[in-house]
DNA sequence: GTGAAAGCGCTAACAG
DNA sequence: CTGTTAGCGCTTTCAC
């Protein structure tokens, strides 16, 4: 390059100006060549091109997202990046959003409700819309924040007007799977609640109260226990005390912490004992026996949700929720009822 | 408010303007009040902030990002946002760099070399420093990449001179393991190996070459394998005609596949054979036998890297790499080898 | 103590 | 087809 030292210097990035200048061309004309308006001589467009490739010219994008009033950009709120049920959202939503075009800025609230608004807010404003992932906030704060967030999509908690909602059904989902053990011959069954504040917990606990309606045949014996493997571990002596010969876990960690239990116990699965999970984790096929669970495709509930958010982005009219029912996964922990001696 | 109906119009954000107008100052006024500048009076300090709330002004994090040449925020990218693995050095860095006043956005390349670096380029300049976990690019790439994106930190990859570095030694990692089961008696060991690209996988073979050579006493056999739970599984064949009496798997999935298949074919783990992991899945406690395995704390190497990347965005002269070595979780799927008969 | 004005890097009319 | 100019919303000298 003669005698020009062209040093890169790390510190001071490349502006456009700097590419004009280079080209001899004005700003506007380079701006034009990077979002590829046609109407720019072929010869000067690839001048452009060239030195922009040369020096590793990249837009601020920052400036791009001030001047164009959008940023291409949406924010995701998640209450815990470490639970991997929001993963699988968040993944979906973020393949879903990128095919589109779109960047995804992620923020974790780390489970405390009350930063969840200001996060949402301040994420909202560098970013084109948003998506709450099971936000805990409560229910007159969500109101009111949806309001100032606009557009804004909502994951597994119900809103009014005012943003797109893809949730699962956990109602229905737990219906499914007693119909599956009441169709097995059982009738009296156990249900391994999880912990009392979990919104989806709540949820299988209405749909029970509807199965029970439904079905005076059927006698379910809620037994509190928790979220976590340890807790299905413990819950041995209630199951049996309940005299159930099926249990419907919380969730799959429940289910497996109780079916290693059983395993210690000495008492069979499915043939003593029918075990059933919720969620099927990705280990549930592998344990022994293999675990008869309840599957919800939340990678298809943010993508979901992306497509009606992105609706709604470009002025579409609002949609209905997107509900998601969980699909029965019937494997090897469940079998037909059998009268057997006393555990 | 009279009859100016103040009417809070979603598509139209409030700005700096606005507020100023609204408590009778001028935008300079309100920028001084927000930002905590002491020399404003306190009188229209209270009515700007009680305008604010009022309100519920929130200001343009890009324009701010603009006007200060800092967003407070830095950028991750990760090559697959469903890997748990980059889930936990995620959140490690995630909750470091949130306990600093940073935001962090999340860019997935979708395990896509080729677009790794435009990804790069593209979040850094929205951001004021680069994470990049387990880049895939090539290492002229990387180091190129690295030139221009300065300041950031790589996790899992070395780097010449322009990055911080966070990494895990699996090297030193993969020994410990075959030490112990050397310690135990074992004497020909088999090393389930992972995908042949993996570097991890790489980085264990370099290991047992070592181990091999300090150790001429203990065989170790390499059986190319694979990640997932399925190859464990299917590795059974190999495994029984390596003749070891011991297993190192390249995962804890593997493993945990392998032990599975043991228990079908009425092998007994350890008595018969003893089997180990690698990466202390939450899972590798609970299976039966419970997982010896090697546990990295990933969230650590996030925190770690955010650290450093932090002195260096503050200007701090650069620091050595950071190589955490993997600790040894001794449970019950390993044991003393004693002869047995043929299996 | 407060306001006016310039500027962060880019895009988008509007002229030529 | 290309350059000039006026912002995007905020921060920050520099005067008053």
């Amino acid at each position: 390059m003669g005698n020009k030292r062209i040093r890169k210097n790390p510190v001071r990035p490349m502006r456009i100006s700097d590419i004009a200048r280079l080209a001899g061309v004005s700003n506007a004309t380079v701006s034009r060549v990077i979002n590829g308006f046609s109407t720019v001589n072929e010869d000067i467009a690839q001048r452009v091109r060239d030195i922009i490739k040369e020096v590793g010219y990249v837009p601020s994008q920052t400036a791009r997202s001030l001047s164009l009033g959008a940023s291409q950009t949406i924010g995701v709120v998640v209450p815990d990046l470490s639970n991997p049920m929001y993963h699988e959202v968040l993944r979906g939503v973020h393949r879903a959003a990128a095919a589109d075009g779109y960047r995804v800025l992620v923020a974790d609230t780390l489970e405390d409700p009350q930063g969840e608004a200001a996060v949402a807010l301040d994420i909202r404003h560098r970013t084109d819309a948003l998506v709450l992932i099971a936000p805990r906030m409560t229910r007159p704060e969500l109101l009111a924040l949806l309001m100032r967030v606009h557009p804004a999509a909502v994951i597994n908690r119900t809103t009014g007007e005012n943003a797109v909602v893809a949730r699962v059904d956990y109602e229905a989902g737990i219906q499914t799977l007693a119909e599956h053990l009441r169709t097995l011959g059982h009738s009296r069954i156990a249900f391994l609640s999880g912990p009392e504040q979990s919104r989806s917990n709540q949820d299988r606990q209405r749909g029970l109260e509807q199965y029970r309606a439904s079905h005076p045949d059927v006698e379910i014996v809620e037994i509190p226990t928790g979220s976590g493997f340890d807790d299905g571990h413990r819950s041995w002596e209630a199951v049996r005390d309940a005299g159930a010969s099926a249990v419907m876990a919380f969730n799959d960690l429940v289910a497996l912490g109780l079916i290693g239990r059983l395993a210690e116990e000495g008492i069979r699965v499915p043939e003593d004992i029918s075990v059933a999970g919720f969620d099927n984790i990705p280990f549930a096929q592998y344990s022994s026996p293999a675990l008869t669970t309840m599957a919800v495709d939340l990678g298809e509930v943010g993508a979901s949700a992306w497509r009606d958010l992105r609706q709604e982005i470009e002025g579409a009219e609002r949609r209905e929720p997107s509900v998601f029912a969980p699909v029965l996964r019937v494997r090897a922990s469940t079998g037909p009822y059998s009268a057997r001696v006393e555990l």
